[in-house]
DNA sequence: GAATACTTGACTAATTTAGTCGGGTATATA
DNA sequence: TATATACCCGACTAAATTAGTCAAGTATTC
């Protein structure tokens, strides 16, 4: 079981922003810098961040991203959700007819994932983005 | 984030062999057929659920497996132990000098994944075999 | 002694993840 | 209005991990 950089980084960048946003947008460059994050790979992230409502950008000169949500509001499992950070309950096969086809025939793990899959999400449903940067003053 | 098969096959053939080593040992031949398992993937599997004493190897012709411990003692959490199963805190890397290197300059959410671990293992030590093997009778 | 079933290490293919590249477009400011 | 800065976006690549196989055993029972 692993957690990708894709999620953790969301989270820090989000949190570099929540810091430093009282001046101004914040730019990836200065998130890069800070977090010591590749600013390409930012790139990507904030696109899905953008999609999904989390971040603002601001082109030009003295550009960059703001949060839309303020942090107390901002729950950590919409940043996971946004980049597509999620527990996959693997291969319970539609199709299969020997093993779990996620229906009638349930494998006897099916449930467990399930269960852990929301316990993991409540988890992140409880912390909003204020609580990390609260917590790590 | 990611659970392997490897840990959800594990469980799935250990609450196989609760389910029917009443008679002897179970070979991994039937848990194989019941459940939808390569027989040669059960074998790795298997080798290191014994490497970890949580099942007894009998050899030849009735041979098979056999549990150490009853299942209500035995936890999920021991069995995703005993097969590498376990949450990755990814990447804080000792000895980089920026971002986190998991001492003094620790990074923001070095915290969170820490406590996720912990609510991810306890969640895996209130439950046991025997909870899982009821659950779908 | 033959069949069955565990033992073990090495190998391979497929998938996923992390990260890069190239070529954009928008905007503020000098 | 030129230009530097910074966002935008799709395609690509390399590395790591995972799932699963292969080959060549050894032990035990009937």
């Amino acid at each position: 079981m692993k957690l990708t950089s894709k999620g953790r980084y969301a989270v820090m960048a989000l949190a570099d922003i929540a810091k430093f946003d009282a001046i101004g947008p914040v730019s990836l460059r200065d998130i890069s810098l800070r977090q010591g994050i590749s600013i390409l790979y930012l790139e990507q992230i904030f696109l899905k961040l953008k999609k999904h409502n989390i971040v603002n950008s601001i082109r030009g000169i003295n550009g960059g991203y703001t949060l839309i949500k303020n942090p107390e509001n901002l729950k950590l499992s919409d940043i996971f959700k946004a980049v597509d950070e999620k527990v996959k309950t693997v291969s319970c096969n539609k199709n299969s007819k020997k093993g779990c086809n996620g229906k009638s025939n349930k494998c006897i793990t099916h449930n467990l994932w399930d269960e852990l899959e929301i316990h993991i999400n409540t988890f992140f449903e409880k912390r909003s983005l204020r609580d990390l940067v609260n917590n790590n003053k």
